[in-house]
DNA sequence: TTGTAAGCGTTATCAG
DNA sequence: CTGATAACGCTTACAA
């Protein structure tokens, strides 16, 4: 007897043809093809069918199954989001800028998958392989700090990448082929210092980021630069390094360290980050130096949480929201024409001023002990 | 002359076959299938042409494109996380949760897809929509708060989801479908109070949270139950609303409204958010009133910044990382066993006693003015 | 205006 | 152990 013909040549993956295009063409009456420029809104269709089909589409609910477009059509809706481990999605700035990123991107109908990679491969590898294998349209780069190799290795990238980042001083005005987007740290650390001048203050100490970031390097640079140009001497003992990661402990016990070095010490100090200030202030409380009478403070970043310290903290704002989205719109400029030169964004980094900081005591006592 | 047969029939979407794994196939003298097998470490390929493929494989830098795979597969290796527009990714607390979350399932080679759907479509159209253009294998659903009807419109989903939000308790012990994790929030609240309690304080006031959240009503049901728990009368001008997308303004406005009620004045005040305890500092602070000392104040969630306001906040931690990780190791299980159970996590809410609280002052006055 | 055929890159099935 | 073939669901090119 002949074996019998199999109706099922392929147990097929889940065979979801219930809600597939072709469900839609038989119950239409009209081919397969008919049915996918209806719906994807191509002309050579009759009104009257375009309709049918998109009622019978709704009605079953169909939804078209994206792997078979991306792999139709070589490209996804995807845009990928890399977050270096070390900065990750924690805290207010980072998860701002998220929700800016996503604000902006989703709006114009792309999906963000966000991935925080833990190879130690290379940033080249990496989004390559990503692109190659989600077809992603375009790759966001945030990242502590890239290098000069890392940066020249994207250049033969196919798909459209942006970096949040800084740019490192060395590549200004190269031929890149990516865009970016980052705060003007300099600029933002130099109105720190310029208020704390104009306050009075000359002998200002710094507590800078983790060595080896881009940001933490342009803001010490900013402070040095902005100290020399209004002719005050910088103190390296007292101007330190902290930990992003651990602002708050970092920032407490590394201004132990200012305070323990020699008479008199500073009447002011300025802070990488936020989160560094409140540690500062908490060591200011534990030597009992009044804020900002005796010792002023400014942070960095205008976490809100800033508003309601005490006292208030005058800070340097990098809006996450506002840089979030501003990748978004560069991203999207990207996808659009992708052979245009690069575009290099500065955000502002206004100084917002509150009760940290102050005239530095007329006595120039410096400090209690 | 006849027409030459064209070389490309199809001009195909970026014909990227310079990887793909019939490229390897070539260059290995073997069949597309070997390599297939060979890649995926099935069995039943020898191990000198397996090596020999994975080296190519490794040489031409070969990716598999994913798009092909879910296609064929019918399922993807993506998770998505649906994020309620007014809940977000902003604030720590949520940041906190994303990280958690992206960590634990990227561990297990899953890619997180995230989104944060704008439409008034129906939780059960949206998850729908998604699974089946996405295939992605599981959902987890951030939702301040969802309907009875929507969480029965689950049922009949096809695949895994984890709720993130407390369950509303007119479906506890129901046959539901998902798994769920969430703080305990009247346990919360009812240690914050019973701490107050034991400091002496008997006039205790609430400020809330969105009215209609899950979370605010569920620390609402926790304040009320524990006073009533130590005989202590609810003064209903005391118990408001506060907003918990703007709490540190809400608080502050609502904690005027309560001080202005009449004499005497609430000597301690539980507050639904960390941010809304920040407001009410501020508030105490403009009516001159010392905190703790005449005001005692308890917040919730833990904010990394509370530690180190003034004074420290006292507050009942709501541990964001754990939570992210705890939903991820849910949906982790439900792709594993789909028809296993659902299990509902109901994680700890600590309370963490720093300076913002104390016994109240005996002369009992409550407030100056 | 509509239909036919082919193929995107992968994997399951069955035959050698 | 290996290979040929069909199929996943969709869209492009061309023919009718």
């Amino acid at each position: 007897m002949p074996r019998q013909p199999r109706k099922k040549v392929d147990v097929a993956p889940a065979p979801d043809s219930r809600g597939s295009a072709r469900a839609i063409a038989e119950r239409a009456g009209v081919s397969l093809m008919t049915v996918s420029r209806a719906l994807n809104g191509a002309e050579g269709v009759s009104e009257a069918t375009k309709k049918r089909i998109r009622e019978i589409a709704e009605e079953i609910g169909y939804q078209p199954n994206s792997a078979a477009q991306t792999l139709r059509r070589g490209t996804s809706d995807v845009i990928a989001m890399l977050l270096d481990s070390s900065m990750g999605v924690r805290g207010e700035y980072h998860s701002d800028t998220l929700a800016g990123f996503e604000q902006v991107i989703s709006a114009e109908g792309y999906n963000l998958l966000l991935m925080v990679p833990r190879t130690d491969e290379g940033i080249r590898g990496l989004v390559n392989r990503l692109v190659l294998s989600t077809k992603c349209q375009a790759v966001v780069l945030r990242f502590d700090s890239l290098s000069e190799e890392d940066l020249e290795s994207l250049r033969t990238l196919t798909a459209p990448v942006v970096i949040a980042s800084g740019m490192p001083a060395h590549l200004r005005g190269k031929d890149v082929r990516y865009s970016s987007a980052f705060f003007d740290n300099r600029q933002g650390v130099a109105r720190a210092v310029r208020h704390l001048v104009a306050l009075g203050h000359t002998r200002i100490a710094y507590l800078g980021g983790t060595p080896g970031w881009l940001d933490a390097e342009e803001r010490e640079e900013g402070f040095r630069d902005e100290m020399r140009r209004n002719k005050l001497t910088v103190n390296e003992s007292w101007v330190r390094a902290c930990d992003f990661a651990r602002g708050f402990e970092s920032g407490s016990e590394v201004m132990d360290g200012v305070l323990a070095a020699e008479l008199p010490g500073p009447t002011a100090v300025v802070c990488a980050a936020d989160q560094i200030a409140a540690g500062a202030l908490a060591c200011a409380r534990r030597w009992e130096m009044a804020v900002p009478s005796q010792l002023s403070i400014v942070g960095f970043d205008g976490d809100a949480w800033g508003a309601f310290s005490s006292p208030p903290l005058t800070t340097v704002r990098q809006d996450g929201l506002l840089y979030g989205q501003t990748l978004g719109r560069l991203i999207l400029e990207e996808i659009a024409n992708p052979d245009a030169p690069g575009r290099h964004v500065m955000l502002d980094t206004p100084l917002i001023v509150r009760q940290s900081t102050a005239p530095p005591r007329s006595d120039a006592k410096g400090r209690a002990k």
